[in-house]
DNA sequence: GCAGACCGTGATACAAATACCGGTATAAGA
DNA sequence: TCTTATACCGGTATTTGTATCACGGTCTGC
């Protein structure tokens, strides 16, 4: 079915909400590990009061067990942590992945 | 908590997995009016298919029905759509909205 | 030792996202 | 008219996000 370029990276679709592929996890955990590094040394606390989530969800972000978080929720982080949301998404879709630039 | 300028919008914080506010709803309707009108004369089917998510999600997320969808799949459908995602969450977030910035 | 921040994990709970199905409606085309 | 394509809607199913609580670990400072 094409996953596209920047595809969400489905591939079966049979049944109800697809549970997330190996590639979907290992993309979280790099998302997260970027969210991590933009923190540097301010506490997860503090960043997740900025940005209006609560810090367990912050964690699982950064983490990795929230591997895809809400579009509104990562705007706020990124705004919180001053980071671009489409060098984030770049950043995290980009590096080595060069089998979905088919369509 | 603060939600802060970019805030998720939450203000109640006593359950778990608080219901979407009257807020995130009008925001959900806005930002799906945004992507509909990128769309412009293509199909859902096609944009769908390129960004690889499934034309009832897409259309879900157009009508607002979606109000909160997932960063990556609004990154495929802004790729796919070749939008700024930046853009799309300012469009979204800073028109007239004076009144998330007190609680 | 103790208290207080952080960070981490696990369990729990509820709401929402995603996807498939069927049905409906409309408009364009053969 | 019949068919096709598109979009909307309702229902259903499963997975996931978000948030809370509880507990344990690691520091640092009192």
């Amino acid at each position: 079915m094409a996953p596209g370029p920047y595809g969400a990276g489905r591939s079966i679709d049979l049944m109800a909400r697809t549970p997330l592929t190996p590639w979907e996890r290992e993309r979280g955990e790099r998302f997260g590990a970027l969210l991590r590094e933009a923190r540097g040394e301010r506490s997860m606390v503090e960043v997740a009061a900025v940005a209006g989530v609560s810090a367990e969800t912050l964690r699982k972000i950064e983490t990795g067990r929230a591997p895809t978080p809400s579009f509104f929720t990562i705007a706020a982080l990124a705004f919180a942590l001053d980071l671009s949301l489409d060098e984030l998404a770049a950043a995290c879709v980009l590096p080595e992945d060069g089998e979905a630039l088919s369509a």
